[in-house]
RNA sequence: GGGCCCAUAGCUCAGCUGGCUAGAGCGCACGACUGAUAAUCGUGAGGUCGGAGGUUCGAGUCCUCCUGGGCCCA
């Protein structure tokens, strides 16, 4: 028993149709079955970058799972299996804030207060809070991914995987403790994130001093003195070295005031040269390196390179003296300046932001206070030592928590040595086919060109801990790679690998201290960054899968990943096996507003995805977002615009399913009972065949080289042409009675193109493709797979592609474009009847197979191919205005000159562009050719031909064009009513005696194509519906019943 | 402050290595069609191609600077 292809309500909203779809792919887990019928097939690898579920989905991410979505789909239906592992990043100072947030803690006292085994227990339930909104986000997309068995970051096994990266890495000599400067809250105690920095600057006026630094082995008597200027006093006791940049000039200026010399830069010199003064001595930056000077305070008292002019190019002359102090613990620059130049390192700062008693003048006191600074420079003052001072209003960083200032501080941390390995991660991003490709020389290989070591240590609470022990007696230091090898060591295991139970596992050293783990967490770029090793809980499991699934052929994430995930994704790989861990990368860019705005939640414009689909469906939000732009182009996003996706493609798509549902249901058609060989049948079957397998051919080509949206686009066009002009065109083929050949042709063509366009569409518009292949195609032969989904994706047929034939069309719609044009303008409307359209002769050849399509579309008895000479004469128009400008009072004469042209002066124009009239030049600018038709009617000349069209009417036209009318009216009423297509009717007709004659007189053409059983004359009302009619101007009242 | 991307019709976008009069869809106006009909077809109006220079016989396209938007980083 054949199930039958069903009627479609085209107006179904879209969100039951994809309820419904959603429905039957969970019934029959249609996702499983795609990935499980492909076992065994060459691997096509994805990594799924990991979000994190403790904030809401976002617009942007509707379009990264759409990526992500889209060419899986589309490499599975080409038959490579493909794995599709959802993920979830989990660690990290955002989950802590969320903590800290909801219980009013703030800081690392307050967490210590609080509980750190409570605190972990809270962030890892915070890392769900949004969890089941993403997955249902995910869902309603149709974003195939194995939900219930995603990786996570919080994992033991994760962790342990992560581990064994570290320790890999440790055994090579790349991971080592140093100094990393950053933005740090002395009352919080903790670092901040740039991000946090952002939000919390405000302008302060802070005590400012230019110092004078005395330079020793100067050759004469007068005092000479470097200027430095600082907005940090409290740094200067900190002071190693001052900063000149080695391609500027300084110049030495005398002071007649003080006769004392100072050094500042050529370019600032006007600041510091007062009456009297003069410059003595003008040098380049890199001559002055090398200078030694006294310190202006003695507490840096270590051995070692001090106290010395050293270059570098972060210096400016834009402001203070073209010279900077270097204090090493307390300014990025001036930490790394330092480290280049191989100065010592002191931090005389404690962790509370307090002096230590290194600073003997000033230990314990507050850097930050005012109070501190302002004694620091009076001290500086006495001992003449101060050039300047005053105050000055700028923006400083504030922690936007407790509002202290903060301070720019020397963080022991561990560290990976990139840059040992900087050469290797060039090379292999180089060898990644990043799309845009812009990425790899922009901003991708700018950032590699700068590689500096990774910061990879945290001093914070929620993270994967860093498996390093310590002894706390004579500093033997061993990284742990394993569970087991912890438990080798240490006797045990912690509950699990997290703070604070990791932080119990002590054991005894050789020396009979104690091995104690370091105290930080690692980087949480390091932790989703391992995932291609970390997901599969490599090394320790799965070394088989790894190697089937390593590396991927295609990830993808928005714009934001380059230095974030793209990048550890990179660096990991690299360390671990040499190698790039992807080999396509799409580069999304941002989702914004419909002004062209970042969405953001201040702003108050993020779009609800949910919304969205709500109102117009996934498929169409899906097809949006793949065809407006190329989806590396940040794109708005707003309901008007997804809206018209819908009708463009989705709307189109279905009415023309319901069009065949109708049809196919009324006929019981049967696909497999009909063998019509495409060399039989009809042009215009063979045409929309034509476009379909030429269309198969570019979209599969495109979707291969991730371009869906030069795809999208392709198959919105093949859409368009098989809705607006194959269906319109064949419409009567589909409702002829019986099943003759030619209808079975138009049916099985009909049956095809949209059984392939339902496959086509299956990665780009999931649902929709289902339902029209469920119902069309399963419908008609349930041995078909299950799903769309499950069907290898089209191949084309070369051999239907005929190329001739498509141009041909080209050249048909072309004239027919033209024709409709003249109907327009000779305000014949297309119901009226006309006898003859004239086309160029030359286009006989093609266009006398088109003949039947031609005069039907266009409603004419006759296509005459004629000479453009046999039809009209040319004529000289003159432009008078243009005339009018240049020869003035000629233009009566030249006017007439014109109309009495003879046809040599036209041939002239028509030759050369220009004639002479009445001895003046009539050029192009002046005239142009008009065709005049020597028949009834209007004449359209293009470059590629002429085409017109014959008005005259005759009496038998003007009759069939009441009938027209007749007919289209009574359908109207038809549809009013809502009759069955198949259903028939009577008709009362009363009114004008010249409309009721042509009725009487057609009645049987008539009562064929309106499906009437019989005509009432004169008694009309009552029925189901009764209407007043203007018929070409005459009254006519219908009364319609079944 | 630095780097990268973007800017073409009221809106969303095409426009390949420079080459005819810069295109499409939507929207708008007018008209047509009407057994798919909240669909469809035609015509029209609408552009200093963000601005200013430059290279060239020729620039929306290449170069420089500027403006605005976005992102990343200081």
């Amino acid at each position: 028993m054949l199930k039958m292809v069903q009627r479609v309500d085209a107006k179904q909203p879209a969100k039951v149709r994809e309820e419904q779809v959603l429905a039957f792919w969970k019934e029959h887990d249609v996702f499983k079955q795609s990935e499980r019928q492909r076992e065994g097939r060459p691997e096509w690898v994805f990594y799924e970058g990991p979000p994190t579920a403790n904030g809401k989905p976002h617009p942007g991410h509707v379009l990264t799972r759409l990526f992500k979505d889209v060419y899986p789909r589309y490499r599975t239906m080409k038959g490579y299996h493909v794995e599709r592992k959802a993920g979830w990043d989990t660690h990290g100072l955002p989950v802590e804030i969320e903590v800290e947030k909801k219980f009013g803690i703030s800081g690392k006292k307050q967490i210590q207060a609080f509980g750190v085994e409570r605190f972990i227990e809270e962030c890892k339930r915070s890392v769900w809070t949004y969890e089941k909104t993403w997955r249902e986000m995910t869902e309603r997309l149709a974003y195939w991914t194995d939900l219930d068995h995603p990786y996570m970051t919080l994992k033991d096994e994760y962790i342990e995987s992560v581990w064994h990266i570290l320790r890999t890495v440790y055994d090579k000599g790349l991971l080592y403790q140093g100094h990393r400067v950053s933005p740090y809250c002395p009352h919080c105690e903790t670092t901040l994130s740039s991000h946090e920095v952002a939000q919390g600057y405000a302008n302060v006026k802070d005590l400012t001093v230019t110092a004078k630094f005395r330079v020793l082995d100067t050759p004469s008597d007068v005092p000479t003195f470097i200027l430095a200027w600082t907005t940090t006093p409290w740094t200067l006791p900190s002071n190693v070295a001052l900063a000149v940049h080695p391609d500027l000039e300084y110049v030495r200026i005398h002071s007649a005031e003080h006769n004392e010399d100072y050094w500042v830069a050529a370019g600032l010199k006007d600041a510091f040269l007062r009456d009297g003064d003069r410059v003595e001595e003008t040098k380049r930056g890199a001559e002055l390196s090398g200078m030694r000077y006294e310190p202006v305070f003695p507490f840096v008292a270590q051995p070692g390179k001090k106290h010395v002019v050293v270059t570098s190019t972060h210096v400016t002359d834009e402001s203070g003296t073209g010279v900077v102090h270097m204090a090493p613990a307390f300014g990025e620059d001036d930490y790394r300046v330092c480290q280049e130049h191989d100065l010592v390192f002191c931090n005389f700062v404690d962790l509370t932001g307090r002096f230590t008693d290194d600073v003997t003048l000033f230990a314990g006191r507050f850097v930050r206070d005012d109070d501190l600074n302002v004694d620091i420079v009076k001290d500086l003052s006495a001992r003449g030592l101060v050039y300047e001072k005053h105050r000055h209003e700028h923006a400083y960083p504030h922690c936007w928590r407790c509002d202290t200032g903060l301070l720019y501080y020397a963080i022991d941390s561990w560290f990976i040595r990139m840059t040992d390995v900087k050469d290797q991660v060039i090379a292999n991003s180089n060898g990644v086919n990043w799309m845009p490709d812009h990425i790899k020389e922009g901003r991708m290989g700018n950032f590699l060109e700068n590689l500096v070591d990774w910061n990879l240590s945290r001093s914070r609470y929620w993270g994967t801990p860093l498996p390093i022990w310590v002894c706390d007696q004579c500093g033997e230091q061993v990284c742990i790679g394993s569970r087991q090898e912890l438990e080798e060591k240490a006797g045990k295991l912690p509950k699990e690998l997290h703070k604070p139970y990791i932080d119990d596992i002590t054991w005894e050293c050789g020396c009979k201290g104690t091995m104690r783990r370091v105290p930080e967490v690692i980087d949480v770029w390091f932790d989703s960054g391992s995932m291609p090793f970390a997901q599969l809980h490599y090394p320790f499991e799965n070394q088989e899968a790894f190697g089937r699934l390593y590396p991927a052929d295609y990830i993808c994430e928005a714009i934001d990943q380059t230095r974030g995930w793209f990048y550890s994704l990179l660096a990991i790989s690299t360390l671990m096996t040499g190698r790039a861990p992807y080999k396509n990368v799409l580069v999304l860019g941002h989702v914004v507003d419909e002004s062209g705005k970042k969405m953001s939640k201040s702003k108050g414009n993020v779009i609800d995805p949910f919304e969205a689909f709500d109102l117009h469906g996934a498929d169409a939000l899906r097809f949006y977002f793949l065809s407006n732009t190329q989806p590396w182009n940040s794109q708005r996003f707003f309901h008007r615009a997804v809206a018209e996706s819908k009708a463009k493609f989705v709307d189109l798509l279905q009415n023309v399913h319901a069009f065949y549902a109708l049809y196919a249901s009324i006929d019981g058609f049967d696909p497999a009972a009909h063998d019509v060989p495409i060399a039989d049948r009809p042009l215009m079957d063979r045409w929309i065949l034509a476009r379909l397998h030429d269309t198969i051919q570019k979209i599969d080509a495109w979707m291969e080289a991730y371009d869906a949206t030069s795809a999208a686009r392709a198959l919105q066009r093949l859409v368009d042409d098989l809705s607006t002009w194959y269906v319109r065109r064949n419409r009567d083929r589909f409702w002829a009675s019986g099943m003759e050949a030619d209808k079975a042709a138009a049916f099985c063509t009909l049956y095809e193109v949209l059984v392939a366009v339902a496959k086509l569409a299956a990665p780009m518009t999931p649902f929709i493709a289902e339902q029209i292949y469920q119902n069309v195609a399963r419908s008609a032969d349930p041995q078909q797979p299950l799903s769309v989904h499950l069907c290898d994706y089209p191949k084309a047929d070369p051999a239907c592609i005929d190329h001739t034939l498509l141009s041909e069309m080209d050249e048909v719609l072309d004239v027919v474009e033209a024709g409709r044009h003249l109907r327009n303008e000779t305000k014949m409307k297309t119901r009226q009847p006309l006898s003859k359209l004239y086309v160029s002769a030359d286009k006989a050849g093609v266009l006398e197979k088109f003949r039947d399509v031609l005069c039907d579309e266009l409603n004419v008895k006759q296509l005459v191919f004629t000479e453009l000479r046999e039809v009209a004469k040319p004529e000289l128009f003159l432009n008078l205005k243009a005339v009018g400008q240049d020869y003035g009072r000629l233009v009566p004469v030249l006017n007439q000159a014109a109309k009495n042209a003879t046809p040599a002066q036209i041939g002239e124009f028509q030759q050369k562009g220009a004639v002479y009239l009445e001895g003046q030049r009539i050029g192009p600018e002046h005239a142009e050719l008009r065709y005049h038709p020597t028949f009834t009617g209007m004449l359209v000349v293009t470059p590629r031909g002429f085409v017109g069209l014959d008005t005259a009417l005759t009496p038998e036209l003007i009759e069939e064009g009441f009938v027209r009318e007749l007919i289209s009216k009574m359908q109207m009423m038809r549809k009013e009513v809502n009759y069955n297509v198949t259903d028939k009717v009577t008709f009362a007709a009363a009114g004008d005696e010249e409309v009721l004659r042509v009725l009487r007189d057609n009645q049987a053409e008539i009562a064929a194509t309106v499906l009437v059983e019989s005509f009432v004359f004169g008694e009309t009302g009552g029925g189901d519906l009764t209407k007043d009619w203007d018929i070409n101007g005459k009254p006519l009242t219908l009364t319609v019943r079944r």
